[in-house]
RNA sequence: GCACCGGUAGCUCAGCUGGAUAGAGCACCAGACUACGAAUCUGGGGGUCGGGGGUUCGAAUCCUCCCCGGUGCGCCA
């Protein structure tokens, strides 16, 4: 099954090819003037330059009439003009567009094309330990999901892993405080190696009150600091009461994480962390060493990343301090020894913050000078980093850091008065209200992260989260409402679906868009960049509400057949709809 | 100092494997509900694409030099 593009992009290589000329500069795309045609080729002025080149003198208005000229029996074309200096403005038939709605409507995934199915790890989440959720986790979770749904509709098998920051100074700092305040608690009883309580002797709470507290008490007081580092060392040591009390903080968190991620829409196949890579770090050491990649540096153990040529120096990865610690990049490349064992992934792509590029950099250098991995397989998808309007990191009126559950709170009030305004759901029962305007919110947060390009940025701003005007999430859920509503309606009439039939401007204007789809996930898939996807969805959702305000559809004396056909439209489009949705992680209610 | 990312309409952003008149939303102006949901639709005004050079028939897009903002640069994660 082939979209318009693709035919018309077929027909015109094909001809550029027999006329010579290398198939790519014959290349059919959507057009930039729509309102001149849907499609343009652009070859005719590359040919004539590339002729120019050889020394003849050919002007492309004749090279664009030869080539229309051959074009002109394609069944698929309706029309062909030349324009300007040669651009060439293809028409497709009517026919060719209701053929292809009728393929889409076969199709089961819209038109998305299956890739060779690759095993691709998608790591991102990236929240810590004993630390509640706050907007800074927003970016990797959105977009990561999304980029995670996008490659497993292409059909390869991707796995979405949290990688959970649990080890190193935060987790000396937290069993050190806890040690403070609670010094008769069995974990540090030295002389205690087993039968550690079953039950965590802090709740999530305890954690996040801890965590601060250590962590400034030791920024003004080194021998505060020396205390949480030891801890840390003797917690990397494998001191088994330290060793149960962090078991005790990951599973209290992953608790937490869960529900906080689950109330995000956010799910993950793995919740591994980075302690749980930690037994694997001797054996790498050994392996780095005998390979002669890690050396000794300054009483640090090292590897030298910087490759010849380069303007640069780029820092070398800290296998350990010289304190004998274990570090990030450390455990980071012993996740990607993890990996390597299994699943052995062909790809992995990091959806973290923008600001570790350097970081991912120095891994993957050292992990591919390592023969783990070839340089292709890793990628890291950064993104923006995230301030206030006024451009400075994102800070509450009370310049506390928003916890992501306060921002899902202001989210769900903002749909909910939305809602009770519009007077819509006066008659819904209360469960099901409060189920919608969580849908809406999210709907709205999500499509207001993901609509921007990963590398621009991010300005939060409340107001425009909460916007439910123009180009929303809610927009488009408003739309795909609509068409259910319509659905409904058709159904207790005893409509009938039928042939699509594009006639109208709108309709063959629905149709094209709705043909550009497979495109649109390639091309997010590819770039790891939902944006491109938002984009699309959000003119099919345009195209749709034109198409509506246009064709009356269930309006009383419209022709049996007619009705069929815009029915048959109005429900492909739905589909089509709530799988770009879903694949950007957000889900469509039954009613708003 | 070096490197990375960004600078496009009043605001928030697309477009950047070079193509015609640089697009969208918000805001602003003017219209459309006794036709299927107006969280909608139609039309309009609004731009030295940060600046200068260069390549090209053609540059927001490629090259180069500057300016501005953000970020990162061996023992936190």
């Amino acid at each position: 099954m082939a979209s318009i593009l693709s035919v018309l992009d077929s027909a015109t290589r094909a001809v550029f090819e027999d006329m010579g000329f290398p198939a790519d500069i014959g290349s059919t795309r959507e057009s930039d003037r729509p309102d001149m045609a849907p499609f343009q080729c652009n070859g005719a002025m590359a040919a004539a330059g590339m002729a120019k080149k050889r020394g003849e003198k050919v002007n492309p208005r004749d090279i664009a009439a030869q080539v229309v000229e051959r074009l002109s029996a394609n069944a698929a074309i309706e029309k062909l003009d030349i324009a300007g200096p040669g651009f060439i403005n293809i028409h497709p038939t009517a026919a060719a567009m209701s053929e292809r709605a009728a393929e889409l409507i076969d199709s089961k995934n819209c038109g998305i094309v299956q890739e060779t199915p690759k095993t691709i790890v998608v790591d991102y989440g990236g929240a810590n330990v004993a630390k509640p959720m706050h907007v800074g986790h927003l970016r990797s979770a959105v977009i990561g999901e999304s980029i995670k749904r996008l490659l497993r509709a292409q059909g390869n098998t991707v796995i979405g892993d949290v990688h959970m920051g649990d080890w190193g100074l935060q987790m000396g700092h937290l069993i050190s405080e806890l040690e403070i305040e609670q010094p008769s608690l069995p974990y540090f009883d030295v002389k205690k190696t087993s039968d550690f309580p079953t039950e965590s002797p802090v709740t999530m709470d305890d954690l996040a009150r801890l965590y601060p507290k250590a962590s400034n008490a030791a920024k003004d007081n080194e021998d505060r600091m020396e205390v949480s580092r030891s801890a840390t060392a003797e917690l990397q040591m494998g001191r088994p009461g330290y060793t149960a009390l962090l078991n005790h903080f990951i599973d209290v968190s992953v608790a937490a994480l869960k529900i906080g991620y689950g109330n995000l829409g956010v799910e993950f196949d793995l919740w591994k962390g980075e302690a749980c890579v930690d037994p694997l770090i001797p054996d790498m050491i050994e392996e780095l060493r005998n390979k002669g990649i890690a050396e000794e540096d300054d009483g640090a153990l090292i590897i030298r990343v910087e490759e010849e040529g380069e303007k640069t120096d780029v820092p070398p990865v800290m296998l350990l301090a010289s304190s004998g610690a274990v570090l990030y990049h450390t455990t980071d490349l012993a996740t990607l020894v993890d990996r390597k064992a299994d699943p052995n992934p062909d790809r992995i792509v990091y959806v973290v913050d923008q600001r570790q590029a350097l970081h991912f950099e120095q891994v993957f250098r050292a992990a591919v000078k390592a023969g783990w991995y070839e340089r292709e397989q890793l990628f890291h998808a950064g993104f923006g980093t995230m301030n206030g309007a006024d451009g400075k990191p994102f800070k509450t009126r009370e310049g506390g850091v928003l916890r992501l559950e306060d921002l899902l709170k202001i989210m769900n009030e903002a749909a909910a008065k939305r809602l009770s305004e519009s007077g819509i759901g006066a008659d819904f029962e209360p469960e099901e209200l409060t189920e919608i305007a969580r849908k809406v919110g999210l709907a709205a947060l999500k499509f207001a992260d993901l609509q921007n390009q990963r590398m621009t940025n991010y300005v939060f701003d409340p107001d425009r989260f909460t916007a439910f005007e123009g180009k929303t999430g809610p927009y488009l859920l408003y739309a795909a409402v609509r068409i259910k509503s319509l659905l409904r309606k058709a159904s207790d009439h005893g409509a009938k679906f039928g042939i699509i039939n594009a006639a109208e401007p709108a309709e063959q204007q629905l149709i094209l868009a709705l043909d550009a789809f497979g495109r649109a996930v390639a091309s997010s898939a590819e770039k790891y960049a939902p944006h491109i996807l938002c984009e699309h969805i959000y003119r099919v959702a345009q195209s749709f509400s034109r198409f509506y305000s246009d064709c009356p559809i269930m309006v009383e004396g419209t022709p049996e057949d007619l009705r069929a056909s815009r029915l048959s439209l109005a429900k492909l489009t739905l589909t089509q709809l709530e799988m770009g949705l879903d694949l950007l992680g957000i889900e469509t209610p039954e009613r708003m």
